[in-house]
RNA sequence: GGGGGCGUAGUUCAGUUUGGUUAGAACGCCUGCCUGUCACGCAGGAGGUCGCCGGUUCGAGUCCGGUCGCUCCCGCCA
């Protein structure tokens, strides 16, 4: 039978004491990191949030609790009643915070005693993935995600009071909402009283923030889950969380500041590094040109080079072929590294195989000249051609990418990523902000064989591409920023259209007409039609902000109670069969294939 | 939908390449001893459906087929 609580009250937390605290009577409560019964005194490390505090059971002194003490296990939950004393020069432990003192018990209550955990609650023990999210109450009692959940907590707190300061307000947007045809697969929640129809778990609070920019409320934020069914990866949950925002009466500049401002904040106040403002901005088309892709990572150099022009008559059939039929070939540099093995050179590419690139070439350039399979395509012309583009030095190698635009940019981009980790080239306590901006507005599905948003249908186009919406719908840029931490997209946002006639000439570049832009915009062009004001915002990825504050390589160490790579739920078995009874009163009949 | 990795004591792993006696180690756990430890120490002990199902074989943790779970990635994610 355990102990009752009563009326005993913590005094204090298993942090706090310290040699001033000496002689002072204490009450602490916490779980049992560890106990060390020498026959005699008895040691245990009493943990709570704040920290670890040793207290001793001395037979001397009570004769009674010592004989108590020692039933307690890993993991009881304790309430003693003791004196703090200083411990003995040679015995202080200047590993522990509270290391100069010690608490000498003379009451106890073992509040609960406790199963020998499947996995020891320290740091450092090693615990596959499978268990702690089966345990995931355990998992949480541990150092790291206990700080990485205090992080979580530090973050959304400077984030609400940013924006609390700055005129933001807080409102809350329907979770139960519409589907909507564009974007991520919904979430979809069928209805009772209205049965065979089905609400949407939002993808974003996308419309509704529209909307109370329409009200009037100027400056609107949220902290925000948001669920998209779509296959999970590291950085990926299907319910996850945004900082999201929207202002009116802004541009571009107007958002970007006030969202560097919040960033600065947050890694002022969470990690105490100061940030230097503002951050670099390149355009979406330098960003692909210079790096392969939309989210560089700006800790290293390593840029690609577009050599199509001069590879294209070279005489070598691969390069020129993909040339002629529209593609192109992008070159890196990586300089002073024609040491590469052959080994190496054949996982680069196989590397780049899983991007669809079909090959890559390599130069390497010796003292006594190139060194490559491709070599002998040169005439000195080219190669010097090549070397001038390429800054090609002695020691140097540089890899070729041949293939359509979108495909050879994306493999050597990803290439670029690859081998400054290969290199060791990225600082982990390096941040490097990036502004990616004027995205397209759309991209052409050849699956789908029409245009989709790139971004969303609700962007605004630059102005001066207004034109191009009946010309070249895919040179028309939008007034779009992202915003990138060393390789990694933490958020996005636009200018909206706040016209309803621009809406509907977007909407109808998408394929939706007026007919079906009613259905299911509706609402939306009517309230666009009622007054709305220029408007624009941003979305955080907040999970992949913390990750990267805490360090981590996925946001599962983020979340309190993350899925799996099933979009399961290991501590609950979520989701789970209902009861026939349960899907009569919805109206909803499984598919026979899926029953047994 | 596709490709890769992993699955052996409570936990982390070795053993699988080349099938062969009783499947090992560390940590944890249990019992006893121990009055100054903090990775306490000493002595002893318990603990295994080798993910699951099937096949090959005289014999399978090991080989083959299937399946389930966890994970990384491609597709997908406006």
């Amino acid at each position: 039978m355990n102990d009752l609580l009563g009326s005993m009250k913590k005094s204090c937390t298993c942090g706090e004491l310290e040699k001033k605290h000496v002689n002072k009577q204490v009450i602490l409560m916490g779980w049992v990191q560890k106990r060390r019964d020498h026959g005699g005194v008895i040691f245990i490390d009493l943990r709570d949030r704040k920290g670890i505090t040793q207290i001793v059971f001395n037979p001397e002194i009570n004769k009674k609790i010592h004989t108590k003490a020692q039933s307690i296990r890993n993991e009881y939950v304790l309430g003693v009643i003791g004196k703090v004393v200083q411990r003995p020069d040679n015995m202080i432990n200047s590993n522990m915070a509270t290391g100069d003192i010690e608490v000498l018990v003379n009451e106890l209550k073992i509040l609960n005693t406790a199963e020998t955990p499947v996995f020891q609650i320290e740091k450092n023990v090693e615990t596959s993935e499978s268990v702690r999210l089966k345990y995931r109450h355990l998992d949480l009692r541990r150092p790291r995600l206990q700080k990485n959940i205090l992080t979580r907590h530090k973050v959304s707190m400077v984030v609400r009071d940013y924006l609390n300061k700055n005129g933001f307000v807080d409102i809350e947007t329907p979770f139960l909402t519409k589907s909507t045809p564009e974007g991520a697969r919904d979430y979809l929640v069928p209805s009772r009283i209205n049965q065979g129809a089905f609400y949407a778990l939002p993808q974003s609070p996308q419309l509704f923030k529209q909307l109370l920019m329409i009200s009037g409320f100027e400056k609107y934020y949220q902290i925000v889950r948001c669920f998209r069914d779509e296959d999970l990866r590291a950085d990926r949950q299907p319910e996850f969380t945004q900082i999201d925002m929207e202002m009116s009466f802004v541009n571009e500049d107007e958002i970007i500041e006030i969202a560097e401002g919040l960033i600065k904040q947050i890694f002022k106040k969470v990690l105490d590094i100061n940030l230097e403002l503002p951050f670099k901005r390149i355009t979406y088309d330098e960003s692909i040109a210079r790096f392969g892709l939309d989210r560089p990572d700006m800790r290293f150099a390593l840029e690609l080079c577009d050599v199509s022009n001069i590879v294209k008559d070279a005489g070598l059939n691969v390069f020129s072929n993909v040339v002629k039929k529209g593609g192109i070939v992008k070159a890196i540099n990586v300089k002073g590294h024609s040491t590469f093995t052959r080994k190496e050179i054949d996982e680069f590419t196989e590397f780049v195989s899983i991007y669809k690139a079909k090959g890559l070439a390599w130069i390497k350039v010796k003292q006594d000249g190139w060194q490559a399979p491709i070599a002998k395509f040169f005439t000195d012309e080219k190669k010097q051609a090549l070397s001038n583009c390429l800054n090609m030095e002695v020691g140097d190698i540089v890899f070729f990418v041949a293939a359509s635009a979108q495909i050879a940019n994306e493999a050597l981009g990803q290439l670029r990523n690859q081998l400054a980790r290969h290199l060791n080239l990225v600082n982990k306590n390096v941040y490097k902000f990036v502004w990616v901006t004027h995205f397209p507005l759309l991209e052409y599905d050849k699956v789908e064989k029409r245009y989709q948003a790139f971004h969303h249908p609700f962007t605004s186009p630059l102005e001066e591409d207004l034109e191009k919406l009946e010309t070249a719908l895919l040179e028309v840029k939008a007034k779009t920023y992202d915003i990138v931490l060393n390789g990694t997209e933490i958020g996005g946002g636009s200018i909206r259209i706040h016209s309803k006639g621009l809406q509907e000439k977007v909407l109808n570049a998408l394929g939706i007409d007026k007919q079906e832009a009613q259905n299911k915009f509706g609402f939306l062009l009517d309230a666009l039609s009622s007054g709305a004001p220029p408007h624009g915002g941003i979305a955080f990825g907040f999970d992949r902000l913390v990750m990267l504050l805490c360090q981590e390589d996925s946001i599962r160490d983020v979340i309190a109670f993350p899925k799996t790579q099933k979009a399961a739920c290991s501590l609950t078995d979520a989701p789970s069969k209902i009861s026939s009874r349960k899907l009569q009163e919805l109206g909803i009949k499984v598919s026979e294939l899926l029953e047994e």
